[in-house]
DNA sequence: GAGGCGTGGAC
DNA sequence: TGTCCAAGCCT
């Protein structure tokens, strides 16, 4: 029960840190906006994924002002393949809200939290990193390393921010944040945790009692499986793409026209559905080749796409655009229909 | 407060 | 060719 109190402690996870600590180019210009976007990035993601795309964003968006000046498209196409777009708009809609306030980032935690897509861990882990402000950034590691020293499994987040609270008199907040995630990721893994060369493991109740497996999973989180027929319908050598309506999957997104298929159903007669339903007129379809897996949030999800010529049959009335697949105009698309998109005849026959 | 939101890495 | 889950946030 030491952690919170215990100077040694402290400096040893510091030290541990200063020594282990990975060589992220994240942390070496440190500034308001570009830790900001990173720990965005870095909800729900691996650091080293975010980390890649973090230094192309700076690139394409290098300040507030760029990125607020931007349109919400060009700020969702460059987070395209991240997952979870709604991180996207919310960073696009904070810059604007900051630039018409200024264009100063608010530089305290609870500044921070009234911009969209900014919680508690994010605000805190700004504030703390970039401006010293002695507040605990709690994300999984930080939880899952705090459950263990005490070996409280219920631990509240509320809990281990006062804990940390006062271990923030001895080392930077920043320092201790950053410290705390690297060390559940690299040594204080979930599963078999790395002890030995952990610099907490003495005061440790989970490690001195052998227990370190505190996680409780929970029941039903199993994926569940989705089969969607898809159409890619050409016409004139483009093809059809529609804006995935609200409530639907990949909301606000590109795709093409599609439907999730029950187990018997054949995949064929719903693209020529699909067609149908537009007014267009289909010549023999042909499925393409390759395998469309992947995973959405809840759900496993495999493709089954049908690709063929299309004339319209009657005035085009639908919400889609015709779109050569080498110029997709922009468009932001969920990483499976990026694939298909790729893996699409361009050649240019009579249709 | 539970459920929804994407994707790829690690076993 | 499966499961679990990341430097969470919003409704």
């Amino acid at each position: 029960m030491k952690l919170g109190i215990d100077p040694a402690a402290i400096h040893a996870l510091a030290a541990w840190f200063r020594d282990h600590g990975r060589p992220y180019h994240f942390r070496r210009h440190p500034t308001p906006y570009s830790v900001w976007i990173l720990e965005v990035m870095s909800q729900q993601t691996q650091i080293a994924r975010a980390e890649e795309r973090h230094r192309r964003w700076l690139e394409r968006f290098p300040d507030i002002r760029t990125l607020a000046a931007a349109g919400e498209e060009e700020v969702l196409r460059e987070w395209e393949g991240l997952g979870y777009y709604s991180r996207a708009r919310n960073i696009h809609r904070a810059a604007c809200q900051v630039m018409d306030a200024g264009g100063e980032m608010p530089t305290t935690r609870d500044g921070l939290l009234s911009l969209p897509g900014i919680g508690a861990y994010t605000a805190a882990s700004i504030a703390s990193i970039v401006h010293g402000e002695p507040v605990a950034a709690v994300d999984a590691n930080v939880r899952r390393v705090l459950r263990r020293v005490f070996a409280a499994p219920d631990l509240a987040d509320g809990r281990i921010e006062t804990l940390l609270a006062g271990a923030f008199e001895h080392e930077p907040a920043g320092v201790i944040n950053e410290a705390l995630m690297e060390l559940g990721e690299q040594l204080c893994r979930k599963t078999r945790p790395r002890c030995l060369e952990c610099p907490l493991a003495e005061g440790c109740l989970a490690c001195r009692s052998g227990r370190t497996e505190l996680e409780r999973q929970k029941p039903g989180s199993g994926r569940t499986r989705l089969s969607i027929a898809v159409a890619c319908l050409r016409c004139r050598g483009r093809y059809l793409v529609e804006e995935a309506p609200q409530g639907e999957l990949w909301a606000g997104l590109w795709r093409f026209p599609c439907r999730i298929i029950g187990q018997e159903e054949d995949p064929e007669a719903v693209v020529r559905q699909l067609g149908a339903e537009r007014g267009l007129r289909l010549g023999s379809l042909q499925p393409l080749g390759g395998k469309y897996t992947g995973g959405h949030t809840r759900y496993s999800i495999h493709l089954l796409p049908y690709c063929g010529s299309a004339r319209r049959a009657l005035r085009a009335g639908g919400a889609g655009d015709w779109i050569d697949p080498r110029e997709d105009g922009g468009r932001t698309f969920p990483t499976l229909f990026r694939r298909l998109l790729e893996a699409l005849p361009v050649k240019d026959r009579k249709d």
